[in-house]
DNA sequence: CCATTTGTAAATATCGATTTTTTTATTGAC
DNA sequence: GTCAATAAAAAAATCGATATTTACAAATGG
């Protein structure tokens, strides 16, 4: 079930694409009735879709949802840090600057070789994680979940096309800083110009991506 | 799946009850596989919890989660009005008087019977339906779903305690009347205290409920 | 030559039975 | 009498096989 998540959110199971039962069945080993089982769940969440009689397919992508997951990641990324920031512990600090700290390292690494696009996906979801958690709002973190889950399957899409990572590092520095200092005004204006400008990315990426797929 | 579902939804299955499968199956007579898949997709969009090696329950309520679902069902439905009253066409002005006209029949109705509470809800929801359905945003709306179900589920708790329907039907009128007009901020401010009125509602049938069964 | 129909192959959905895990009950020791 | 260990029962998860359904291809009729 994880490997399948991640399987279609790195883009291995290409947007789209027909899920044959036959092949996941070979390729994760496991038999159909646990498979069926987490396709349903990830169909609860929308990164599949089922269709009655007819199996499951990978949830397509477009300019359009990327720019409405973006606008939705923004909203309840906001939410959930609003209520993490008020209720935030010492505890909570401790994860802030420690998950901080390993991005931080990675963003700095000298080569971004294809190897290490994965571990930087991890740590910044790391750090995000990190700073909402103390939110206490149950259902706001499982629906940011779900939109952010979606919004990192653009996102990777985007780093595929154009790998400047310089300015996102300053990015998540302004973050930092803010969060520590209880700053809600300052941390919703960096991560509103923050995933706001992935989304642009994305949908620039998506754009040129389309392109590609027309000289196909 | 959607008996299931509307089983949970109006606490025919009670919130924190075990799901054993058995029972399940002879309820709805199907089978074990096609039950597993029913509430894999419930878990994927959180109506009930799998506990790995433990089975499923129905999924907690408490006042936290009615507050936290009442303020997202509001983020989330004026994210989609807005975008609805946009782009709304003739087609759209069609359904919302339709719908209205249904939902105003039966909210008018003299006897409120225990019949005609499930009628009250299902056009209710129509309408609230049929206002957002010009809305061309897919994620939002499915977020929006999945919260309204949530949420519909406490509306029915509070529905026990207290029945007055008066005011939640000159709401509706206010509501109808301003998104006829395109009005975005008028639409918004109704919804909003429409909203938050329930959420207020459900939090006090909810604290007397739990008053209840402290003396069970 | 195109459209409709019929047959075949592939894939999906479902069922019944088996295996594994958890929960409950019982026994024995301290 | 209480706790721990063990055995029995119940429940959940998984597997293999079967029954539907859909997709594709060939053939027939217009």
């Amino acid at each position: 079930m994880q490997l399948l998540r991640a399987d279609i959110i790195d883009g291995a199971l290409q947007p789209g694409s027909k899920l044959k039962l036959e092949m996941l069945r070979e390729r994760y080993e496991i038999g159909a009735a646990p498979l069926r089982e987490a396709l349903s769940r990830l169909a609860g969440e929308g990164l599949v879709v089922a269709q009655e009689q007819r199996g499951f397919i990978v949830s397509g992508m477009s300019v359009e949802e990327a720019n409405d997951i973006g606008e939705l990641r923004l909203l309840l990324e906001i939410e959930a840090l609003r209520s993490s920031l008020r209720l935030g512990d010492e505890q909570w600090q401790t994860r802030v600057i420690t998950a901080y700290h390993w991005l931080d390292r990675v963003e700095r690494a000298p080569n971004p070789g294809n190897g290490r696009l994965d571990e930087l996906e991890r740590r910044n979801f790391d750090f995000h994680e990190a700073l909402v958690s103390a939110c206490d709002r149950r259902w706001t973190l499982h629906l940011r979940g779900i939109v952010f889950r979606q919004h990192e399957r653009y996102r990777r899409l985007s780093r595929i096309h154009s790998a400047k990572t310089r300015q996102v590092s300053d990015e998540h520095r302004a973050l930092f800083d803010a969060a520590l200092e209880r700053n809600e005004e300052a941390v919703v204006a960096v991560v509103t110009s923050h995933i706001r400008r992935t989304t642009k990315a994305v949908t620039e990426a998506l754009r040129k991506r389309q392109g590609d797929e027309g000289n196909t």
